[in-house]
DNA sequence: TCTGGGGTCCTAGGACCC
DNA sequence: TCTGGGGTCCTAGGACCC
């Protein structure tokens, strides 16, 4: 049934700098950054001309500015990303209807159910090529194989603009001497673990004793690369997976944690977050909160709470308490004397704050009122509750007729420090 | 001259239960 | 007198992916 190359995996190359191309011809053949500036910033995208330079996604816009002093920054157009991505999704799903998308630009499809009507995989893969070049005019590449972790590497060799077929009889022959770092589930930690061993190639790996990986990598990461390298990856392409958290986070260069600045980062997150939880009709018990200090060091609070929250006030209330432990945990304040340690603590240096909430659950449209006790942060679902449940309901509702920014628990008070555009946030979601 | 934003999963110790 | 074994939940940190 699927002894033949029938996964496919779609990937469109250096997207968001395709799309600019696509827009602008001026940019075509160049060098191209979106998003950051050669003074600051973080670049979002790089196309293959600015690749070739050594630029890549997530690096400090100066440093990509040094690289390629004839790289072109722009600001991007976000607003464009998702319309276009959901094109091309549409050419891949009249090649078969089990599309599993895994992010914005990037999907499989398992093609085993529609080769009787349109061909072989190397033909079907062709055939979205054409199409989405022609109908989107965006270059994709595709990997076609036996298994996910085979066609998603195959994708990467096929990279950029191309396509590769992966016959089952070559398998081994195809994989042995590509690189460790290939691999899902090889990052850097990982690839530099390995070839402290003498392993770099997915060869070597398979060559390798599963014991030997599980004591160097750990039992799950040990045992999953071993299979991988062996060409046993039991995944199905399967689509809806609902998410198991929802989060937010800003960066905030390098600032003082002053109590108005804590509040109002964490009313902006808690509004993005239980907004979003809200639209999708569900809440969360466990709320998570990250500081980053500056030198990049990060700690995270949990609190997991008797009841789920969704309500935007007590996820502010709940986070705030998270940070401040967080920061007097780091000032050296004793849980004992909170709150007379207010010069350390505005001595503490912070460059991003998150939120996120997990241990989902489906949210009912009614809350039930009960009659608790005065309001308290860490047991949300009291009386106030319902009343707070109320006045976001009447928010999203103005939101969504009038724009995010709209209407607000703290409308202004955060000044924007250079982060990224709400726009590219949104893209992130991808729900 | 600084380092974005959205997620998933794993490890490991301790509490607690049966 | 001596001390099993398994399961689940919570918390903190970290690797990895797009």
């Amino acid at each position: 049934m699927s002894g033949g190359p029938t996964i496919l995996h779609a990937d469109l190359d250096a997207f968001y700098a395709s799309v600019e191309q696509l827009l602008d011809p001026a940019l075509r053949g160049r060098p191209v950054a979106v998003g950051g500036s050669a003074r600051g910033g973080v670049v979002l995208a790089a196309s293959y001309e600015a690749k070739a330079h050594g630029v890549q996604g997530g690096m400090p816009g100066w440093r990509a500015a040094r690289l390629c002093p004839r790289l072109v920054f722009v600001r991007g157009h976000f607003d464009r990303y998702q319309g276009l991505a959901d094109q091309v999704m549409a050419i891949l799903g009249d090649a078969t209807p089990t599309v599993q998308r895994v992010s914005i630009d990037e999907a499989f499809l398992d093609v085993s159910g529609t080769t009787h009507l349109l061909g072989p995989p190397a033909t079907i893969a062709t055939r979205i090529r054409q199409r989405v070049r022609a109908e989107v005019g965006l270059p994709i590449s595709v990997g076609a194989a036996r298994t996910k972790h085979l066609a998603k590497i195959a994708s990467q060799v096929a990279k950029p603009d191309g396509l590769v077929v992966v016959e089952p009889a070559r398998e081994r022959e195809f994989l042995d001497p590509l690189p460790v770092g290939l691999m899902w589930g090889v990052g850097p930690v990982t690839r530099e673990q390995l070839a402290g061993r003498g392993i770099h190639t997915i060869g070597e790996l398979a060559q390798t004793e599963t014991r030997t990986l599980e004591r160097l990598l750990g039992y799950a990461a040990g045992t999953t690369l071993h299979a991988l390298a062996h060409n046993e990856d039991p995944r199905r392409v399967t689509s809806g997976v609902r998410a198991r958290s929802v989060g937010a986070q800003s960066a905030l260069g390098r600032r003082r944690a002053t109590p108005e600045l804590v509040r109002a980062t964490l009313g902006h997150l808690a509004e993005r977050v239980a907004g979003r939880l809200r639209a999708k009709g569900r809440a969360g018990r466990t709320v998570t909160v990250r500081v980053r200090y500056a030198g990049m060091r990060s700690v995270t609070r949990y609190h997991t709470l008797a009841a789920p929250v969704d309500a935007t006030l007590t996820l502010t209330e709940v986070a705030e308490r998270l940070v401040w432990q967080a920061i007097d945990d780091e000032c050296g304040i004793p849980a004992g004397r909170r709150g007379e340690g207010e010069e350390r603590r505005a001595a503490a240096e912070i460059s991003l704050l998150a939120i996120s909430v997990s241990n989902l659950v489906a949210q009912h449209a009614v809350q039930l009122e009960l009659p608790l006790p005065p309001p308290d942060p860490w047991r949300p679902g009291s009386v106030t509750g319902s009343a707070r449940w109320a006045v976001d309901r009447s928010m999203d509702e103005v939101r969504a007729r009038f724009g995010r920014d709209a209407v607000g628990y703290l409308p202004a008070a955060l000044e924007r420090t250079g982060g990224v555009p709400d726009d590219f946030r949104e893209l992130a979601e991808h729900d």
